[in-house]
DNA sequence: ATAGAATATCTAAATATATGAATACTTCGA
DNA sequence: TCGAAGTATTCATATATTTAGATATTCTAT
């Protein structure tokens, strides 16, 4: 995948307020104070499906990683990855 | 504009691959190297009237700001801005 | 095995975005 | 003033995205 594509599917996936939203309740990589896929789609007054798409987005672009707990699906971010994205994307753009 | 809808816009701005090679060939602040609309559309490879619609997204996020010089117009990229909106994204991110 | 709970996938409808053609507007030189 | 060049706007169409409801899948406990 070319930077410009790379950059392009990350953006995508922080260019949703709905999506931000969501990251911004998602734990980082600790666990600490995770919710299951239905407790946060009551948070953020949005369907179940509907989140598993939007988590589904997150996922394909890497910014967010899951762990299967029993029957419960628990999603966190994946902080130094989206950090190391940013930063590659600085670089990107000043050396032009 | 709340910090969410702040953030969105301007990661809708960057999520189109025609806009991240836009800001790849804009200069920086100074003028250095800058092509006119026309030459910059022929460049890309699009029409000029979708290159406005572009440069007009990447205008209303902050994101690109331009000179008119006479007939022409000048865009370039206003690079302070981007790094500190990606910043301040970093910084609300890990202040959850 | 089976039922029930949690999550993912499929489907269809509504909405948003991207694109080019036509046209309008602006500026400069003749 | 007029014409030509450069850029922006309008409009219609094609494509992509978002959303919820229905359904499928997965896992656990009985």
């Amino acid at each position: 995948m070319s930077d410009v594509e790379q950059y392009s599917t990350v953006f995508k996936a922080l260019s949703a307020p709905v999506r931000l939203r969501l990251l911004g309740i998602l734990p980082g990589d600790d666990r600490e104070g995770a919710l299951s896929v239905c407790n946060l789609a009551e948070k953020l007054g949005i369907s179940q499906p509907c989140l598993s798409h939007h988590l589904n987005i997150l996922r394909c672009a890497g910014l967010v990683r899951f762990k299967k707990d029993g029957c419960s699906t628990f999603y966190f971010v994946d902080r130094s990855y989206v950090e190391r994205q940013l930063a590659g994307f600085r670089k990107w753009m000043v050396e032009r």
